[in-house]
DNA sequence: TAAAGCATGTAACATGTTACATGATTGC
DNA sequence: GCAATCATGTAACATGTTACATGCTTTA
């Protein structure tokens, strides 16, 4: 995934390791993390298969490389966006994939939001379930805090499937806190 | 944390390699994945360091070994436990973590969820603040899934803040489930 | 002038998955 | 008899982090 992460960070502006590293810790970084020993190898792979090209800065003074993104790049970065390989238990892969949606049209967008929240509502009927099967049982308090990570995957699902419905109709986003801070 | 998985799963009841891998996958299974091929060297491993025993399963015909947790390996699992060495940004493995607090006292479970409350909230503040910088800026359009993810990671701190309040004062946790499914 | 930050990169390690190899037993 | 499941294990790969090596520039 990490390639692509870069590549939609390089898509609007050429930068460096360095920036790069930067751009991902204060954009997508809640929800990939990306050190300089996996960003740099991967730049370098990147160029082997032409998705990016490099140059470096001239009179800086720093030994800089700035790297381009490709066309080849763009078209291997939006076929990714728009490809639904994505198993529902790694809800921050998806999370992370919409942060670079302001790229796709809005049709491709939410065709990618509806597989994604078709597969939230089968995972919220199996923990729902679960739920059923678990609640009939006796002596509760011998397993309270099983039964609560199974809780917790239920809210979590929950209100995964709001943010989807929030976003597929572009919706303000306001409405998603309850609460002020 | 695989180790530790593994000991809490073996911890009242001796099972098999292949028993822990349906255990897992029935019980903390949807916080975290384990394959045989990360089970059997862990299992290996944790027979070096005493924290298991091993007997081969007689008469049932099948190639079985069938693991019991040691005295020593109970020691480290429940140390564990008791450790808060988790970083805010894996809720999932805190989960985990909670999933065998049944094996805590309550005033331990209460520190360890109190630790991370604190976390979670610092890092909501975080958030929040990054919030306040984005919403005041023009053509907020442009940029409106990037701000959906940033949303998101609060919603989630939200939800996250919530269950430990429940779980904390062993409150019902019908009451984390607002919606009927 | 020293510390902090800029900038690139590698080697060792950590942690796990996937696919394969092997073979027995149970249930239809 | 055949498929599904039980059962263990390994080798190759995937993906990433941590710690280190190197050296420059900006700022106090």
């Amino acid at each position: 995934m990490l390639p692509y992460i870069i590549l939609g960070t390089l898509y609007n502006k050429p930068l460096t390791g360095y920036e790069i590293k930067k751009m991902i810790a204060a954009g997508v970084g809640l929800f990939y993390k990306a050190s300089y020993g996996s960003i740099y190898p991967i730049l370098a792979d990147l160029m082997k298969n032409n998705m990016i090209s490099c140059e470096a800065v001239e009179g800086s003074g720093r030994n800089q490389k700035r790297y381009t993104i490709t066309d080849s790049g763009k078209g291997s970065f939006l076929s990714w966006l728009k490809s639904c390989d994505l198993d529902d238990s790694k809800a921050e892969a998806f999370v992370a994939k919409v942060f670079f949606f302001d790229k796709l049209d809005m049709p491709d967008a939410q065709i990618q939001i509806d597989a994604f929240h078709q597969k939230l509502e089968l995972s919220l009927q199996d923990l729902c379930k679960q739920r059923e099967e678990f609640i009939h049982l006796p002596n509760q308090n011998c397993f309270y805090y099983k039964l609560s990570t199974l809780y917790f995957g239920i809210v979590k699902l929950q209100g995964l499937l709001d943010w989807c419905e929030v976003i597929r109709n572009r919706r303000k986003l306001e409405d998603l806190v309850i609460r002020n801070y």
